[in-house]
DNA sequence: GTTACCGCATACTACGGCCG
DNA sequence: CGGCCGTAGTATGCGGTAAC
């Protein structure tokens, strides 16, 4: 959707003034996504395994924060800073990604600590901790910084030797995507077929029903 | 079996602060 | 002073399930 048409929907929302939330028993707003017809048709935007383990190696790299390396690297076309950033988030398990500012570090080390981290003072959003304290002071993120250094850093010989993905020609990968279609579609093909062989045993006579 | 309701998960965005 | 970044809040996609 279109900044425009967006800011449009969400005008139009506003108008209705419904909830946001939805209280128990009040909702009888239809929405686009109630239509079943609607559902599982469109692809949700994000990262897939090979694309996260390419973030966190540039992020050992080139270190946390530092976005304008890794586009410039390209190794991972199309994505934007706030897409890192929301991924990074996600493999550190935390939202505050300014204590680890400039260090090369595992995300996913620090993302398996965080995620087992307890207690009254540890506030989660969606499976990520969350700052609960206001806004940290320059001093104490410093601090937190140094200690994580200590803790997480990778050595530099080691994030220096770090091979990322070069970018692809994207004839190349176009062509490689349509490979890969032809695939799926013989094996879809192939499961029809299985299903059909099945169905029709289990009828006497043998009458195929026929399949959209 | 179908549809509507509910709520979680997560992508997106606004805004303020910082830094060069 | 402008651009970048971090943070917090908002919008919405989607799966589970109850009701019909």
């Amino acid at each position: 959707m279109s900044a425009a048409a967006k800011g449009a929907a969400v005008a139009a929302a506003a108008a209705v003034a419904e909830p946001r939330s939805m209280p128990v028993g009040q909702r009888n707003v239809v929405r686009s996504n109630d239509s079943a017809s609607l559902w599982n048709c469109t692809l949700s935007p994000g990262w897939n395994q090979a694309e996260v383990q390419v973030l966190r190696k540039a992020l050992m790299r080139f270190g946390v924060g530092n976005w304008m390396k890794i586009i410039e690297s390209e190794c991972l076309p199309g994505k934007t800073i706030a897409q890192m950033n929301l991924q990074t988030q996600r493999m550190l398990g935390q939202q505050s990604t300014a204590e680890f500012n400039g260090l090369h570090i595992d995300a996913l080390e620090v993302g398996a600590l965080n995620s087992k981290r307890q207690g009254p003072e540890i506030k989660r959003k969606n499976n990520c901790i969350v700052n609960t304290g206001g806004k940290l002071s320059r001093e104490e993120v410093e601090r937190r910084r140094a200690a994580h250094r200590a803790q997480f850093e990778v050595p530099k010989d080691v994030w220096a030797a770090i091979e990322l993905p070069r970018p692809e020609n994207p004839l190349l990968l176009l062509d490689r995507k349509r490979e890969e279609l032809k695939t799926l579609a013989a094996e879809l093909e192939a499961v029809v077929a299985q299903i059909s062989a099945i169905e029709n045993a289990g009828q006497p006579g043998g009458t195929k029903r026929p399949r959209e």
